[in-house]
DNA sequence: AGTTTATTTTACCATTTGGTAAAGACACGA
DNA sequence: TCGTGTCTTTACCAAATGGTAAAATAAACT
């Protein structure tokens, strides 16, 4: 009993363990939790399905497996950023690592995204543990700039959502985005320096645009 | 056979027609396609499953009318961006709208986001056909406001994406936004501020910031 | 009222799907 | 090489699900 047990995974068990969360991480993203089959998952692992249940107790736990897995990456970059660094220049890396990770990690993205858009049924309580008090701490730092003058006038809350909204934008909704810009290579360059403008220009104080005083 | 017909249709059709749509509205846009049953639409509409399929020839056809009616809604609020009215004003007036949209009709943008998170199946060809032209032309707009210099320089296709990623996130995220601002009431007036500020300082000329000429 | 047409229900069916039991194949240390 | 525990397959099953046939009921029209 390879699954819920607590001895040492083989190495057999680590490599099917991980054939299986990527197939299942490729089947759930694309076609949501219900959408998804075990039979799916098991040949796009190259299994078979027994197979499968062998290793995981059954769909939801793979589902809950992955899940678990993408919170920390998910909030890695919020983590990452730094009270005492300077503030336009935090908020802009934060961006920066946001835009390539909807690169990087599409699918993660859209398991999010499809998480979330089903009303978090599985991830209510992760949301409220992990990243809740993460998006309060994070939301006070930038209070703080905003009070030290360090950053223009604005809703820290909002401000966080708008970066997640228009970074993620570009993985979950990938076909459409593909579309209209038609399949353009440089669309990941282009974004990155749209969202660089648009988030320079909401949060730099007003004193740097006119040189007058200092 | 009341479904493809091309008689008019009776008031009980009419009727049963919209109550079945208006629930399988609920159930798709919470469960998806694939997760959403013919049985619990049934419920939802308070019909058998049967008679849902006497009005529908498959739940196929139920999702594939509800997205046909959403396009025209969708595409209305950037339809009716004002080549002629004044830039900013306009792009604002765009904003509020949309975000009025993500706050009326939720279910319809999560239907919506569902569909193309899974790669827009059944709509790809709408896309295609009425989506794509309204954002060329559009775009073409907007470039003309930035290079007649009523705009700031930005790039017109991604600040549509922005424009409509922040907009759509209170709705497709309504439950992680809801969390994290401890279901605020304002949170409508909040974000729509926001928004406004975030645009306001994308797109107003550097001129009008800072009065040396003109 | 009586006939016809539209609507709804009852009783099903075939397929899909998550999951299980048990036998078989395999790996690996003694 | 033999035996023990690990892994995999074969053959299933029960429930869920999309869908259908046909009888029954309700409207509508004459």
């Amino acid at each position: 009993m390879p699954d819920g047990s607590d001895k040492k995974p083989s190495r057999i068990q680590r490599r099917n363990r991980k054939r299986i969360l990527n197939a299942a991480l490729d089947v759930f993203s694309q076609a949501g939790y219900r959408g998804a089959t075990l039979d799916q998952i098991a040949e796009a692992a190259g299994l078979s399905k027994p197979n499968i249940l062998y290793y995981f107790d059954g769909k939801e736990e793979i589902h809950i497996t992955l899940l678990n897995a993408l919170m920390e990456t998910w909030l890695d970059p919020l983590v990452a950023l730094d009270p005492a660094g300077d503030p336009l220049t935090e908020i802009l890396a934060y961006v920066r690592r946001k835009l390539e990770m909807a690169r990087d990690l599409p699918r993660e993205s859209r398991l999010f995204a499809g998480e979330i858009l089903q009303g978090a049924p599985r991830m209510a309580p992760h949301l409220e543990a992990e990243l809740q008090p993460l998006f309060d701490a994070k939301c006070d730092v930038i209070q703080s700039w905003v009070d030290s003058g360090h950053l223009a006038p604005v809703d820290p809350r909002h401000l966080i959502f708008s970066i997640w909204a228009t970074t993620q934008h570009y993985a979950d909704f990938a076909p459409q985005v593909q579309l209209l810009l038609r399949g353009d290579p440089k669309a990941h360059e282009q974004a990155q320096d749209h969202l660089t403008i648009l988030f320079t220009r909401l949060l730099t104080p007003a004193a740097r645009l006119t040189p007058q005083d200092d």
